[in-house]
RNA sequence: CGGGGUGUAGCGUAGUUUGGCUAGCGCGCGUGGUUUGGGACCACGAGGUCGCAGGUUCGAAUCCUGUCACCCCGGCCA
């Protein structure tokens, strides 16, 4: 990891992390403030790292049955008051549609927070038979909540999400659902984006408005704050009831189905920034950097350096994302550039090099320089990327395992999270009531109930109550 | 919604207390030249209704009134 900090336009992250996080989105040109209160503008690098983690989860989704499909942005007022948990908890931040023109609209409409409404319409219209389903949907699209305080890729009025509904014969099958889409977020968020997580269940106080049941991937931060990275719901029937979604069983019986919905979205960019950026600016893991590779020419004027670095670009980029950097900056530009934007592996060709027939090739990750011969570079290149890949997610995992700790008592969580932020594993009663208390005295939140659980203790941390289940508290995004 | 703060060039700012401004500086931008292995340098140049609307004054970025926007801290919250 480079030592010292190369770069004096990002605020270090050490002294001031929310500074960091804006300057590094910034910095790395990956989206900007717009003229629309709390909405950003995604750039062209920061929708490049979107469109690789779209792609990859959409191959995940296509190959475990899904089919995408697109619905209306906007959402008659009628449907959103059949569901009254839902309706609870997104009424206070949704936006209307009140007016065409200068008239007014005889029913408002409302910009989707989610979309669960009119799925589960469309369920009840088009679902007859057992023959139906499952129906396995997904859509990409944007949705809206009217947030009062808003951050970069963390919180915003309008971000980008993916949101997959589906409608089950059997409650066995939406739960199987819910948690089978919960591993292939988990997976994708370790192996591709290199950030371990804790997978769990959401207590009753944390699920969606509406879940049954709610299923998490959280993911710790650099300061240590936690990032609820996606979620999956189990609904089982209850919005099959609201919104009569029936089917004949093969027994000739009206029955309800049962239904799950999940989402991630553009805050995974947000993760991503926090969890493996540095003082130099973001760290992108090679599977969804938009560049993989950049080609810095040194004295670009002197014969055949240009030609050469665009002879490896062109290598390079038969299988690799591959750039060159043909501007007119001076080289130490051009290395503060690639390590602000992530990029995770920079070559350096100059007549120096050329001379010996090699290159130097520097690693984002580590800063650690090797120089290789140019006809090896492709192979040294990629084997290098997988070494990132690694390296990332092992860093990530120590650190995560190091800012993870036990609490007995409610002094003790409180205690720890004022001065070593990070998860605290907990025993909980499971009362309503201890939950709050925490969330009063110690502004933390459960962020899970893990799958993997420890018995840590037979007593409750907060009221000293028999204890149900070991819980992962923090405070977060 | 409560408390605090800020609006001056694309960005960051000085100047406001004590009215004299033809509004200064840095970055960035344009042209030309010299450079090029960790954010190069020189020269010349372009760019401002000082958030907006009124008012006071010989004179307003500066004082007064109103208004709008944004930011921070609380409260509320996927």
């Amino acid at each position: 990891m480079p030592a010292e900090k190369r770069v004096e336009k990002i605020t270090d992250m050490n002294h001031d992390f929310p500074q960091w996080y804006t300057d590094v989105v910034r910095k790395a040109d990956l989206a900007d403030y717009s003229e629309t209160g709390g909405c950003i503008i995604v750039r062209p690098y920061g929708y490049g790292v979107w469109e690789l983690i779209q792609a990859q989860l959409d191959a995940k989704f296509k190959e475990t049955g899904h089919e995408n499909m697109y619905m209306p942005m906007l959402i008659p007022e009628s449907l959103l008051e059949l569901e009254k948990d839902h309706v609870d908890g997104f009424a206070p931040e949704v936006a209307w549609v009140t007016h065409a023109g200068s008239e007014a609209l005889t029913e408002r409409l409302y910009v989707r927070p989610t979309s669960e409404p009119l799925f589960s319409a469309h369920f009840a219209k088009t679902i007859q038979s057992w023959r139906d389903l499952p129906r396995l949907y997904n859509q990409w699209c944007t949705v809206m909540r009217w947030e009062k305080t808003t951050r970069p890729f963390l919180r915003g009025r309008e971000f980008l999400w993916q949101e997959g509904h589906t409608a089950h014969a059997t409650a066995e099958e939406s739960l199987a659902e819910a948690l089978k889409i919960l591993d292939i977020y988990a997976t994708f968020s370790e192996e591709v984006l290199c950030i371990p997580v804790i997978k769990g269940q959401k207590t009753e106080r944390e699920k969606f408005a509406g879940a049954q049941s709610t299923y998490t991937f959280e993911a710790l931060m650099h300061d240590g704050k936690a990032l609820q990275s996606g979620t999956t719901h189990d609904f089982g029937d209850k919005f099959a009831r609201v919104f009569n979604i029936q089917y004949t069983s093969k027994d000739n019986k009206l029955q309800y189905a049962y239904q799950s919905s999940w989402g991630v979205s553009s805050r995974l960019i947000g993760a991503l920034i926090m969890v493996h950026g540095d003082n130099n600016g973001l760290v992108l893991p090679p599977g969804i950097a938009p560049i993989q590779i950049m080609v810095v020419p040194i004295a670009a004027h002197k014969p055949g350096v240009t030609e050469k670095a665009e002879e490896i670009r062109a290598n390079l980029a038969k299988t690799l994302r591959a750039k060159i950097d043909t501007t007119d900056h001076a080289p130490g530009w051009k290395f503060a550039e690639c390590e602000m934007k992530g990029i995770p592996l920079r070559v350096e060709i100059g007549p120096k090099d050329m001379e010996n027939g090699q290159c130097i090739l520097v690693r984002r990750d580590t800063g650690e320089k090797i120089t290789t011969q140019i006809e090896n570079v492709t192979q040294k290149a990629t084997e290098l990327l997988e070494e990132i890949r690694q390296n990332l997610y092992a860093r990530a995992k120590e650190r995560l395992a190091s800012q993870t700790f036990t609490a007995q008592s409610l002094p003790q969580l409180k205690s720890i999270l004022d001065t070593t932020p990070g998860f605290v594993k907990a025993m909980w009663c499971g009362a309503d009531a201890c939950e709050v208390r925490v969330k009063e005295e110690a502004t933390a939140t459960s962020r899970c109930i893990p799958f993997t659980q420890e018995n840590l203790s037979n007593t409750c941390f907060v009221c000293g109550e028999k204890a149900e289940k070991m819980v992962v508290w923090s405070r977060a995004y």
